[in-house]
DNA sequence: GTCGCTGCAAAGTCTTTGCAGAGAG
DNA sequence: CTCTCTGCAAAGACTTTGCAGCGAC
């Protein structure tokens, strides 16, 4: 695989770490490390989008044409990792399900219900909020999803 | 530490008035109201439960065994209603989309990505946190959702 | 009486599974 | 070489749709 280009989305894990955890995961459990399921680890990990199964499978078919990866494949490879916990899962509405890496910063959205125009922030005290009241409820928080809606700036 | 109000399913609406409401709506686009739509609105009033579309129809067959209920009316009756905003929808992992009455207070969600149960809560700290983030980025918030994903305490 | 609604069953979607050949270790 | 993995296609699971008779208004 070739290297990893860098986006704008923070880290808190390299992808050659992650890599290692993948391969001492699937030797630990007897498993076998195939290119498929590398670049499927790679799109999800260069992916900024929280993805679908099926978006999933075309962007591998665009970036890994040769390949022919299948998407009983796709769904295999993504339910292992969601056992495995390096991915988790989200709903969102009737948009399906989605995945993310687990290692990944939570992020939420200002979605302007005018022009469309969707805007990331992230907020410690809703974060560390958060946090509170899934301890307090004897939760193991592993992710969240928040939205706000409403109008933006340019369009008040 | 803050109060975390875990106030279960308060209800802002009586029955009369939701039904009420039902057939405002109903009249407005020239629908009718029938003994199926009736029944399955009162009982998703009546049920604390998130309610999947299977779940809602085993217990109308249970309740109303005689009116026979199809799942297809089910389906078509929970679109019209999420469509009217009556209710809203949730969706997580493999367990499909569940359904609640819209005119329940507001409240957030912890959801239980191994068995799929849904805690309700309400914090005040978040919920004006996010009218001030709305604010700081120029923005009108007219509403939001909020999903936190996790391991309940039953599961872990 | 009109026209929307319903139950049924068939058709779509999305996801999982069985299988035989391919490939990692 | 062994035993898992993969792609394919078929099977499942969940949801929507077409239709003819039923029922609200």
């Amino acid at each position: 695989m070739s290297n990893i280009s860098t986006n704008f989305t923070e880290r808190t894990i390299e992808y050659e770490q992650l890599l290692g955890d993948f391969k001492v995961l699937l030797k630990k459990n007897n498993l076998k490390f195939t290119i498929q399921r590398e670049v499927i680890l790679e799109s999800l990990y260069n992916s900024d989008e929280h993805l679908t199964p099926e978006s999933l499978h075309h962007l591998l078919q665009d970036k890994f044409s040769e390949l022919k990866i299948g998407i009983a494949t796709v769904y295999r490879t993504l339910s292992l990792l969601e056992d495995s916990n390096m991915v988790t899962s989200l709903s969102f509405g009737a948009q399906g399900k989605k995945y993310e890496l687990g290692a990944k910063d939570h992020h939420d959205h200002l979605i302007c219900t005018e022009c469309g125009s969707i805007t990331e922030f992230v907020d410690e005290e809703i974060e560390s909020r958060q946090h509170s009241i899934a301890d307090e409820l004897g939760f193991i928080m592993k992710d969240h999803s928040m939205q706000i809606y409403g109008i933006c700036k340019d369009c008040k």
